[in-house]
DNA sequence: CGCCCCATGTAATAAGTTACATGATTGC
DNA sequence: GCAATCATGTAACTTATTACATGGGGCG
């Protein structure tokens, strides 16, 4: 089963949710880590329903709109959910098209490579922003006496977000510096 | 064209290698950041090689073995590489699987999630070792007096590979700290 | 008047993964 | 004797991306 299916689940193990909920949730909450298009969600929602991971859990109409479906996980959907998580995972690489640029620095004049740098940092930036807003967001609605709420899982997910785009702003940073002494002292 | 091609121009810009050579390079110097297989590496290069991005340089052949085709960037791949390097390239998210898992942490046993935990921190344990031994070896034969040698650029991207790995290191050892604390206080 | 949001989906294409196929040499 | 390395490639399959299609409501 592909990664993209639990990634639904991952989602839908929290609360119900629609195609377009989905979607949406995919390119805001799971933001650091994940995305969508509706192109795969719902093909890939009426897969899991006939294979009883999902079910139909109500159905909103608004007459001049389609049908929101709302959809639950099953008992079954949450014990797969479950034998995943704790089953090893293999080895990822980062595969960043931007690094790969980088690795090409040396071909490019430090003042062609330099404001790309620039772009790239201010958008981790942005993203590092959001991440701070979010990590305030979910301590203030965090429920410590609950040893087992979700939000404790977020936090963590988050908090590599933040991390990571630190790391990433840090990075561009010393490129640009480097490039700089190479545009002031060419030998 | 694919993210892929370009990779495989970023490794021919350096010097002339086999499609053996550029899955060799793609599974341990891009180790952080890029990978391959055969069957991708040889159809691209011919396709390459139609459109003139890259031409054959030599071929060695020993008699009991496979002819090995040495391929070298053209002038156009050059300018081609050159021009994408400079140009913008659009946001990136991680999709890392494991964070997926670790957002789904609250539904399983902490006795159960910390060994992946463990098992993940030990992998990218060994990649940070790979990367240190790396960058020993690449400031080895850096040439300070040329400041555009493309070791220089090498090393910026080993280095985010060394960040990021101590950055998953200290994540790992964060979120194990919490599913113990969790263990040792049940409310 | 045009653009974005909601809310569902389909179609076509591109990219990536896994498995297979050949076959002599080198090292355990 | 068995596995790994070198060296080329093909075939089948799974995933991901891009574009398209519908259509009313709300906002500037």
């Amino acid at each position: 089963m592909s990664s993209f299916r639990y990634a639904m689940l991952t989602l839908l193990a929290r609360e119900p949710l629609s195609g377009y909920d989905i979607k949406q949730q995919m390119n805001s909450r799971m933001g650091p880590f994940w995305k969508a298009g509706s192109n795969q969600v719902y093909p890939e929602l009426a897969k899991m329903d006939d294979e009883g991971l999902v079910a139909l859990y109500g159905v909103e109409q608004k007459d001049y709109r389609p049908a929101r479906k709302v959809y639950q996980i099953t008992e079954n959907g949450r014990q797969e959910l479950i034998r995943w998580t704790i089953e090893p995972t293999k080895p990822e690489i980062i595969r960043d098209e931007f690094l790969l640029k980088a690795y090409n620095s040396w071909l490019v004049k430090p003042e062609e490579m330099i404001p790309q740098l620039r772009e790239k940092k201010k958008e981790h930036e942005g993203k590092l922003t959001i991440y701070l807003e979010k990590i305030n967001e979910l301590n203030e609605i965090l429920d410590l006496s609950n040893p087992y709420d979700p939000i404790l899982s977020s936090i963590s997910v988050v908090e590599f977000g933040i991390e990571y785009e630190k790391l990433y702003i840090t990075w561009c940073n010393n490129l640009i510096k480097r490039l700089q002494d190479k545009i002031n002292e060419p030998s």
